[in-house]
DNA sequence: GTATTTTGTTTAGCGTCGGCACAAAGACAG
DNA sequence: CTGTCTTTGTGCCGACGCTAAACAAAATAC
C-alpha cells in the first residue's frame, strides 16, 4: 500500500498479487471507510488502449492520525493523513515542563485543539521521544535531553492523557524518534523498497540508529537495539565518552565534535545542530571546515563500516548533521565505508541523505495507522 | 511445532491457539504423511481426571532430510529426522579435493548410500559450508579453509549433484555453518524460546556469528550479515588482522590466539581448536592458562557488548572455543558484557554454552524440513 | 461499425477455520 | 457398582476470504 501515489485497481491486482475481484473489493471497502477516494472521471491513459482506469488516491479529507514529537526544545503536534501527508500542524511549543505528565497533557491538548479545528476523525495517536523506549512497557530509559526521570512510563501516561481528552481510535503508541523517522523514510521517503534499511542520524547531541527489516522496525528484544553511538571510531586517541570508553561515534561525529574540529566556538543563540549544519552548507571553501568535514566523514565511515559488517543492510540513510556530511562529499564516505567493510567492493551499499523534514512525526503517525493497514475491516462504523 | 517432545492434541490446541478440531485434523494429516505417530494406548496422566490423551511423537521410522557439512578437514553426511534427531551418520571423510564439484559429488554419493542402506524417503537436502553464502544466489564468498575459488556456485552445484543422484524432495539448500548451527540451537538446543538469538562461535580459525530473529535466520540483505570477526576488541595494540585493522575479535579470541596467550606452541597433530579446548579443560590450575582464559574472556566480552548494543538479543549462545571460555568462568564474562554494554545492569543478557554437538548438520537438515513445516499439505502422495 | 483490449463487477465455488454437538474414556462421589 | 463430572477427540455446519470465470463497460484499432 505504500507504493507511490494514485494507483488504479488494476495496479493493485498486480502489486498485491490478487485477482481483480479482490482488488475491487478492497477499494470499495477503503472508500466506504473514507480512507481513499475514487476519481469520478476515468483517467484517459494516452497511448494505451482498453478501458481507462479510475485513479485511487488517499482521501485528503479523510481521517487522520495524531502525531507528536517531544524534543529538547519543546514539542510539536500534527495531524497526518494516510500516506504520510501532514494535514495540519500546531505551532511549535517551546515551553517544556520537566514533568512528563504535564508535557504530555499539553501535547494532547494541542492535538485535541487541532482535531476540533479541523473536525477530522482520529484513528489513533503516536508519540516520538528522544530516548530509548523499552519494549513492551514503553518506559523512556534515557530521556537525557528532556530532564525527565529515567524510566518514565511514557506509554502509560500518553495513553491516559489521550483517554482523558477523549481521543480514541486505536489507542496511543510511542517510540524512539530516530526509529520512527526510519520507519517514515522507509514508507514515504528515501528508504522505499529497501529490504534491510539502516538509518543513522545525529540529534542535537549524540548519534542514534534504527533498523527497518522487511518493512517493520527492529528494536531488539527489549527495545534497546541500534545503540550505535558507542561504536569505537577513533581507536588511537579519542575524546572521552560518558560510556567510559574513548573515541565513540557519539562524541566524535555529533554537532559539537564538528564545531570543535572546525575550530569554531559554539554560540548559545541557536542549537548546536543548526550551527553545525549552517557551517557545512556555507563554508566548504574554508580550509578548516573542509578538513573537519573530512575528519568526521572518515570517523562516520568507520562506524558505518562496522554496522555494515554486522547488519548487511541494502541501504543506509543518514539524518541530522550526517545528512549534510554525505551531501558534502559522498564519494569520500562511500570510499571509507567500502574500504573498511569486509564486502566493500562486491557489496557496496547505497548511502543516501534523508528526505523527510519531519520524519519522526510521520513515523509516529505511521504507528497509529498500522492497525488499520493491518486490518481495515475492524474500523467499520 | 518445536516445543519439546511428545505433546498431545490437547497441547497443540493451546500451543497453536486453534480449536481442538483443527489440531485433530493436523495430527491426522501428519500421521497420514508418516511424519508423526500416535500412541495406541492412551497415556494415563496421573492426578489428572478426564479422558486421557494420546501422545503424539515424531515417527522415528519416518522420512528424513539429508544433511551434510563440509569443513576444513573433510566432510560429513547424515540423515536427520523431523525434530533434529540424527538417524544415521556416514563415516567422516577426510579426503578433500580442491574442486567443489568433486567434493559435493562425493558428499551426495555418501548421502545416497545412507538412503539406500536405510530405505528412508528423503524430503530434501541441506548443506553447511564454512563460508559466507551469498543470497539469493548461494555462492560461497570466502571459502578460505576449503581452498575453493571465491564465489564458487555452491548452491547450484549442490542442486545439480542432487538431481543427478536422483535425490528429490524439496530440493537442495545451502547455508553458512554457523548460521545453521544457530538455527539448530534455536529449534532444538540452548536457544529454544529466544526471540532474538545471537550466536558467536570460533571455528578452527576465526570467529563467526549468526542471528535468529523470531525463529528465522537473519542473514542480511545479501547473506553477509554477522561478520562479527572484525569488531575491535583490543584497541591499544592488537595483533594485525588480514582485514587491515588491528585487534579484531577474529585474531584476538580464536584458538590460535588462546594458545599464544597461554604460551603454548601449537602442535601439528590435532586441530588448533582441539588443542585449545583440551588446554582449557585440563589445565585451569596452570597460572598461564588461567590468565590466558581471562584475557580472552575480557576481549570476547568487549566484542559481545558491542553486539548487544547494536542487536539487543535476549540470549547469547557461544560455540567452539568460546563455549569453553564461558563454561570456565561465566561470572567474569557476564561482568565484562554488563559493564561494557549500555544497558548492562538493567538488561543483563543470558550467555550460555551451545548444547548441540552437530549443530550445523541439524541446522542444514532444518533448512530441508522447512518447506514441510511451512505447508505439510503439499507433500501428500 | 465491428473487433480487440483492458478494466471493473457480479456470481459461483472452493478451502480453511471456528463453533457446536456428540462420543469416548477416565476420575470421583455416593 | 453406578451415575455424574471432567477432559479429550471427532464429525458437521456455517461464516469468511479468496479465486476463477463469466459478464459488462469503455476506450482504441481497423
Amino acid at each position: 500500500m505504500h507504493t507511490g501515489r494514485a494507483p488504479t485497481r488494476a495496479v493493485l491486482t498486480s502489486e498485491l498479487g490478487v485477482t481483480r475481484a479482490t482488488a475491487g473489493a478492497v477499494a470499495t471497502e477503503l472508500e466506504a471507510l473514507r480512507l481513499i477516494k475514487v476519481d469520478q472521471r476515468p483517467h484517459a491513459a494516452a497511448g494505451h488502449q482498453g478501458r481507462p482506469s479510475h485513479r485511487l488516491s488517499v482521501n485528503p479529507d479523510g481521517p487522520v492520525a495524531l502525531a507528536a514529537q517531544v524534543h529538547a526544545d519543546g514539542f510539536r503536534a500534527a495531524l497526518v493523513g494516510l500516506g504520510g501527508r501532514i494535514v495540519a500542524t500546531a505551532p511549535d511549543c517551546m515551553d517544556v515542563p520537566a514533568d512528563p505528565q504535564a508535557v504530555l497533557a499539553a501535547v494532547v491538548e494541542a492535538g485535541a485543539q487541532l482535531l476540533r479545528e479541523t473536525g477530522r476523525r482520529c484513528v489513533g495517536a503516536g508519540l516520538a521521544v528522544p530516548s530509548a523506549v523499552a519494549e513492551p512497557g514503553g518506559e523512556a530509559l534515557n530521556p537525557l535531553h528532556l530532564a525527565w526521570p529515567a524510566g518514565a512510563e511514557v506509554r502509560r501516561i500518553w495513553g491516559e492523557c489521550l483517554t482523558e481528552a477523549g481521543i480514541g481510535g486505536y489507542g496511543g503508541f510511542t517510540g524512539n524518534d530516530i526509529n520512527l523517522a526510519a520507519l517514515a523514510e522507509h514508507r514515504h521517503g528515501a528508504g522505499q523498497g529497501a529490504k534491510d534499511l539502516l538509518c543513522v542520524a545525529t540529534g542535537h547531541r549524540g548519534v542514534g540508529g534504527a533498523l527497518v527489516l522487511d518493512g517493520r522496525l527492529h528494536t531488539g528484544s527489549a527495545g534497546l537495539a541500534l545503540e550505535v553511538g558507542h561504536l569505537t571510531v577513533c581507536p588511537d586517541e579519542g575524546a572521552p565518552c560518558h560510556c567510559g570508553s574513548r573515541g565513540c561515534l557519539d562524541v566524535e561525529t555529533d554537532p559539537l565534535a564538528f564545531l570543535t574540529a572546525a575550530g569554531r566556538e559554539p554560540g548559545p543563540e541557536v542549537s548546536l545542530l543548526q550551527q553545525a549544519r549552517d557551517l557545512v552548507r556555507s563554508s566548504m571553501d574554508d580550509e578548516a571546515v573542509r578538513t573537519a568535514v573530512e575528519v568526521l566523514i572518515d570517523r562516520l565511515g568507520l562506524g558505518l563500516a562496522g554496522l555494515v559488517n554486522i547488519l548487511n543492510p541494502d541501504r543506509i540513510i543518514l539524518g541530522g548533521l550526517h545528512r549534510d556530511l554525505v551531501e558534502a562529499d559522498p564519494e569520500r564516505l562511500h570510499g571509507v565505508v567500502a574500504r573498511r567493510s569486509l564486502w566493500g567492493r562486491s557489496g557496496a551499499v547505497p548511502i543516501v541523505p534523508s528526505t523527510l523534514d519531519h520524519g519522526s512525526l510521520v513515523g509516529a503517525a505511521e504507528l497509529a495507522w498500522q492497525p488499520i493497514l493491518d486490518d481495515p475491516l475492524r474500523l467499520v462504523g
